[in-house]
RNA sequence: UGGUCUGUAGCUCAACGGUCAGAGCUUCUGCCUUAUACGCAGCGGGUUGUGGGUUCAAAUCCUACCAGACCAACCA
């Protein structure tokens, strides 16, 4: 135990931590935090992984920020708070990252470079930075377990993932389906919307563009449309017309979609290319843009071939609805197809009047939205164009021709022109132009991306939505609006969950397929066979019985070698198919070919080769055993060599990964290896109490907690999730590299200090705001709040360690404390109560808003400020004890209240004083309880007049400003109008404070008013409003109109009768406010209610007092400069002044005590000494220590 | 394009139906201080993004725009 409180030159934020942080390590103090609340109820925190394959930032500091401060209050209230880390190490961020750093494409991925090796380097450079991220933890001071975090790619993790995919798949929510997704035929791979944000992928391009015309079909729904149309000519075809920008797409139309609400009209016109008369379909609005006004309600009969003027006519107008169903006739009938009722109009709620025609051509295989709304009416799906971006050979005379020019061929002939050509021959094309607009192209490739249906595996969540949005409605959201917004929306327009990422660096989807030869029917070859199975693999045990692709070697050897038995089993197999199509026989063909290129050949190779022919496995395989399963990495390559053997037929892995999402949405499970480890330790840590992240993550990751949550036990994953915004910088820009506006947090941390930077990100804003990052701010913050307690406390300090204040003395009672004593204890447990609530409401932001006003306010620039002699004049008794008491108290209080925003400068605050008084076992703030506030020590009626007391004095100040007569300068008296006793006796209680506050003798009231203090009223308007509603204006103007005897009657009655618009109203006094505005002959300054006289009168007796403490203000300084002690005695010799003559000797013993002087004395002439000045007055003083 | 959030003094933020919209930072001027901190008083600074509406009363509620941010989508 210390015997004095330590004292310091300078607050060294920074310094502190450093010391602090020493000292949390070396006693293992977050570790203790933890195991002291052993037995306690828990308090649930997940970790959101980050990724350590980049850079921490600033934005995430405020995220930590966060997170550590609920988790440190939450344990310092009694509960227990484990927070076990996580790290993201899958997903596309890595695999690009990788791909930089060796220079390579996804291309070459199982060419240049094995899967096995790339995925290797995924796996170290996926943790590259996490020492910087251990380090930033450290330096911020976020108490989160890294000695055993959870890892996205560990083989536990990985097989806990595969017991939820299992889980959903033995619930039926798992399926594979085609999505269109975008592609990119030149790279010949999907791409992700990561790599569609990429800057530049979105160009500017001209495409040809076709208005084309469908020929409607006559039929029930279509025959208003006929009817009128035949009116005008009996052999009438009616065209419905849809603009596209992607003319290629149009022999695989299948539907038209219009908007049910918007108007469409039927034109009878011609069209301008065959000049044949048509009647078309379009919608009302967009008809000025294919039509010239000059042209309306033309002269059908006198059109011919050639005239500038196409004459037309509106014959009706409808809505889309009525459309609905109407058949037409396919606009190029190459292929017809296979499955659904296609030709029909449909109705989407995407369809605009922005530009086209209105009608949007709906070809289901190249748009999410066609794809959507296709599927809706089951019009079927047709994909003209292969993978390369070619039609298929059955597209008539396009066949086989690319639909952009993805091989850059300098000849290449624009295939969309063709089309063009070809419906303008056919009268099915109204308007063909070029047309300028973004289109995404290939970030690596720079060719345009189509949209194109891919295989993917599916989680059906919409099947449970209800229960989700259910569930959703017992979370509570910080900000509530991201809940029921942001969040509820996402919800409302869930669709299914793609998991299928065409990656190598994930999870791998653990679905093993027999191959899919559809077309071909095994029985004739095999007897009765199921040609497609599946199986879903939840555990790594379930590999067992399995078989690894090992034998590589030999694999590639037989399949060259023509007398190799696989060979042969291959050729005997082709020609026992009597059925002779090319695409039932085993093909070696590109097996050989990929050898030849030297790729990787993979199980699903052997797969293909030797399918039926499952004794073949044995050969090139192994089977797996225990001791396999053991030290199996569950990581692609390997789990794609797994092959199984079903009845004959080999089964393959499906060779997608899982969407990283998954991984950090399964952690509450993963985490602990469940369900194969940890399951008690899983059950009391789910569902969290409290996950926070930025509001980026709200579709992200909370999204995903919430769906396997409700999916896998149907329950919320999280009870409440607070969501942080943006850090943006000073100017409101997007911190980015490219820009370099990026904060270093480690400088940042460096310089200013982790706890004024947290400070400073928690009470600037609203941590879901999005908040501009400035670093004034945070130097504000350390000036203001953390200099003000450390500057309290060295105060504190330095006048305890005189006095040996240990808080050795019993607690002295509230009641036999002074006023201002309780007032500072009663305004602190108020704080208690404040903080302990918003802390409790996830409002960190008002909790240390409030912290820094009792700070400043209150504690500083008030308790201290106005208690200062309390602590250096005098004996150490009962008045001085019960100062530091309070003193103390209020500090200690202090560090705990600001542990969790600022945990080091407050367990620095706490050390500090606890190490002295030893009051407390605790070694660290943060293994305290959180204080509890004490009804019985608040005292509203202190509150107020003590507020009172500082608004007297600020307007005293501010009247002596106003004539020029300085604060030392005594005065006689003020003068106080008060409306009722209450006021009155609540000044009378803090009168001393503010006649010392600002130096007044006296405090006179003024309650007999009538006639002498000109009186001001104001309507209450938040009473009256209710009571007069619309009768408050004139209610507001009578009132303000009152005479001195009316608002005198009305103060002497307590009411008031008023007579407005022949109305009597009665008025309550409490429904207006009297102000005494002017008192008449005195200087008055009034705030709100308010109002102060002040005397100023300076009378021979005040100057003598004035001059005095002049004195006394200028000596402190000289004793101040030349570094004496406050305890040193000194004799003082004045050069005699005439004017101040009387001043030294009425006030002589009054000098001597406020300076510690023995002796003052005048002589006539000084020529040592310092040159002083006192009141314009300019003279020498000798001051001396005694020695 | 949709959803959500945010627009208040030069800057950062309060006020969230009720008198005249307030603090701090910043410029300048005084004052106070045996606390190297701070504070106090004064001087400036605003049609509360814009336009409508509801109300006795709107920064606050409604509505439509405008701008920014995020998320999602992307278009015929």
């Amino acid at each position: 135990m210390a015997s004095k409180y330590q004292e310091y030159n300078q607050l060294n934020l920074p310094q502190i931590e450093k010391e602090i942080l020493a000292h949390w390590e070396k006693n293992q103090a977050f570790e203790q935090s933890v195991t002291l609340r052993e037995g306690a109820t828990p308090f649930v925190f997940y970790e959101g992984p980050p990724s350590a394959n980049g850079m921490p930032g600033i934005h995430h500091v405020i995220s930590r920020t966060l997170k550590d401060l609920v988790c440190r209050y939450k344990t310092m209230s009694g509960f227990q708070v484990k927070r076990k880390g996580g790290w993201d190490t899958h997903g596309l961020p890595v695999e690009l990252g990788v791909e930089k750093t060796l220079g390579i494409t996804k291309d070459d991925i199982g060419k240049k470079i094995s899967v096995e090796e790339y995925n290797n380097t995924c796996r170290t450079e996926v943790l590259k930075y996490k020492d910087k991220w251990d380090d930033l933890t450290r330096k911020m001071g976020y108490w989160v377990d890294l000695k055993s975090p959870y890892i996205t790619f560990d083989n536990n993790y990985i097989e806990s993932l595969w017991w939820c995919v299992q889980e959903l798949y033995k619930k039926g929510l798992l399926y594979k389906s085609k999505s269109i997704q975008p592609y990119s035929p030149a790279a010949g791979t999907g791409l992700s919307s990561h790599e569609l944000n990429q800057p530049g992928t979105y160009k500017n391009v001209k495409d040809t563009t076709i208005v084309a015309m469908f020929k409607a079909l006559e039929s029930e729904n279509s025959a208003f449309l006929f009817d009128i149309a035949r009116k005008a000519d009996p052999a009438a075809e009616v065209f419905f017309m849809a603009w596209t920008t992607t003319p290629w797409t149009l022999p695989s139309n299948l539907g038209l979609t219009v908007g049910a609400n918007i108007e469409y009209a039927l034109i009878r016109t011609f069209n301008p290319y065959t000049h044949l008369p048509v009647f078309v379909v379009m919608a009302k609005d967009l008809t000025g843009k294919y039509f010239k006004k000059e042209g309306e309600d033309g002269d059908f009969s006198a059109y011919k071939e050639g005239d500038k003027v196409i004459p037309w006519q509106i014959l009706s107008v409808f809505r889309g609805s009525q459309l609905e169903n109407i058949r037409y006739e396919q606009l190029l009938p190459y292929v017809q197809p296979e499955s659904g009722d296609p030709f029909r109009v449909l109705l989407g709620d995407f369809v605009t009047t922005e530009d086209g025609t209105g009608i949007v051509h709906t070809a289901p295989a190249f748009g999410a939205d066609d794809n959507r709304v296709g599927q809706k009416y089951g019009i079927g799906i047709m994909t003209l164009v292969d993978r390369q971006g070619k039609f298929l050979d059955t597209v008539g005379e396009f066949g086989g021709r690319y639909v952009k020019n993805y091989k850059s061929d300098p000849d290449y002939k624009d295939v969309d022109v063709d089309i063009a050509v070809k419906l303008k021959k056919e009268n099915r094309a109204f308007r063909v132009e070029k047309y300028e607009h973004t289109y995404p192209h290939c970030w690596r490739t720079d060719k345009p991306v189509l949209y194109y249906p891919l295989d993917a595996w599916f989680i059906n969540t919409t099947a449970v939505k209800d229960r989700m949005v259910e569930l959703n409605k017992t979370i509570n959201w910080k900000p509530s609006s991201t809940g029921t917004g942001r969040f509820g929306n996402w919800l409302e327009n869930m669709v299914d969950w793609n998991l299928s990422r065409s990656r190598y660096w994930g999870t791998p989807l653990p679905v093993w397929n027999t191959l899919n030869h559809s077309f071909f029917s095994p029985a004739q070859v095999y007897g009765s066979f199921e040609p497609l199975t599946r199986k879903c693999i939840g555990s790594r045990a379930e590999l067992k019985g399995g078989y690894q692709f090992v034998k590589k070697e030999e694999f590639t050897r037989d399949i060259l070698d023509e007398n190799s038995e696989l060979y042969k089993k291959i050729k005997k197999y082709n020609s026992k198919l009597t059925n002779s199509r090319d695409e039932d026989r085993i093909n070696v063909a590109p097996i050989r070919t990929k050898i030849s290129k030297k790729e990787e050949v993979f199980a699903i190779d052997l797969a293909a080769a030797n399918w039926y022919y499952t004794d073949l496995i044995k050969k090139y395989c192994v089977e797996i055993t225990n001791s396999v399963i053991e030290s199996i990495d569950l990581h692609k390559p390997i789990v794609d060599d797994i092959l199984f053997d079903h009845e004959g037929a080999i089964m393959y892995r499906e060779p997608d990964l899982i969407d990283v999402w998954f991984d950090s949405g399964a952690m509450p499970y993963a985490q602990w290896h469940y369900p194969f480890e940890n399951k008690e330790e899983f059950q009391k840590s789910f569902p969290a109490d409290f996950i926070a992240e930025g509001v980026d993550q709200t579709r992200g990751w909370f999204y995903t907690l919430h769906a396997l949550g409700a999916m896998l036990f149907d329950s919320v994953a999280y009870k409440t999730v607070v969501s942080n915004g943006l850090v943006l910088d000073k100017n409101g820009n997007k911190m980015s590299k490219r820009v370099g506006n990026v904060v270093d947090p480690f400088a940042t941390l460096e310089q200013f200090g982790a706890d004024a930077t947290r400070w400073y990100l928690i009470t600037n804003a609203s941590p879901w705001d999005s908040m501009k990052f400035d670093l004034e701010g945070i130097k504000e913050v350390q000036r203001k709040l953390f200099s003000t307690v450390y500057n309290t406390y060295n105060f504190f300090a330095m006048y305890a360690n005189l006095d040996k204040f240990t808080f050795k003395e019993a607690y002295i009672p509230l009641e036999e404390r002074p006023e201002i004593d309780r007032w500072i204890i009663s305004v602190l447990n108020t704080l208690v109560k404040d903080v302990t609530a918003y802390f409790n409401d996830y409002e960190p932001t008002q909790a240390g808003r409030a912290v820094q006003t009792f700070v400043d306010e209150h504690l500083s620039n008030w308790y201290v400020r106005l208690c200062r002699r309390r602590f250096w004049k005098g004996d150490y008794g009962h008045d001085k004890i019960s100062a530091y008491q309070t003193l103390y108290e209020c500090l200690e209080t202090l560090s705990q209240l600001m542990a969790p925003v600022s945990p080091f400068f407050a367990d620095w605050l706490f050390g500090n004083l606890n190490s002295v008084s030893a009051r407390h076992a605790e070694g660290s703030v943060h293994h305290m309880n959180f204080p509890v506030a004490v009804a019985g020590a608040i005292d509203a009626d202190l509150e107020e007049r003590m507020q009172l007391a500082q608004d007297i004095s600020s307007l005293v100040l501010s009247l002596r400003k106003k004539v020029n007569i300085k604060v030392r300068q005594p005065l006689q008296k003020i003068l106080i109008p008060v409306q009722n006793v209450h006021i009155k006796e609540q000044i009378e209680k803090i009168g001393h404070l503010i006649k010392s506050e600002v130096n007044v003798k006296d405090i006179e009231y003024l309650t007999e008013t009538e006639g002498f203090i000109k009186k001001k009223i104001k309507p209450n308007y938040k009473s009256l409003g209710s009571k007069m509603g619309a009768k408050m204006k004139a209610v507001a103007a009578a009132i303000s109109a009152f005479s001195a005897a009316e608002i005198a009657s009305l103060e002497r009655e307590g009411q008031f009768n008023l007579l407005v618009e022949n109305e009597e109203l009665l008025i309550q006094l409490s429904d207006v406010e009297i102000i005494s505005e002017d008192i008449p002959g005195w200087t008055v300054a009034n705030k709100g209610a308010l109002t102060v006289a002040l005397d100023i009168t300076i009378t021979p007796e005040l100057l003598d007092e004035g001059n005095a403490r002049e004195l006394v203000n200028r000596i402190q300084k000289i004793r101040k400069d030349s570094d004496f002690e406050l305890t040193d005695r000194i004799q003082v010799k004045v050069a005699v002044i005439d004017s101040l003559k009387s001043a030294i000797i009425n006030y002589n013993d009054y000098i001597c005590t406020e300076i510690l002087a023995d002796s003052l004395e005048m002589v006539p002439e000084l020529q040592d000494g310092i040159e002083i000045e006192v009141n314009d007055l300019t003279f020498n003083v000798l001051v001396n220590k005694k020695s």
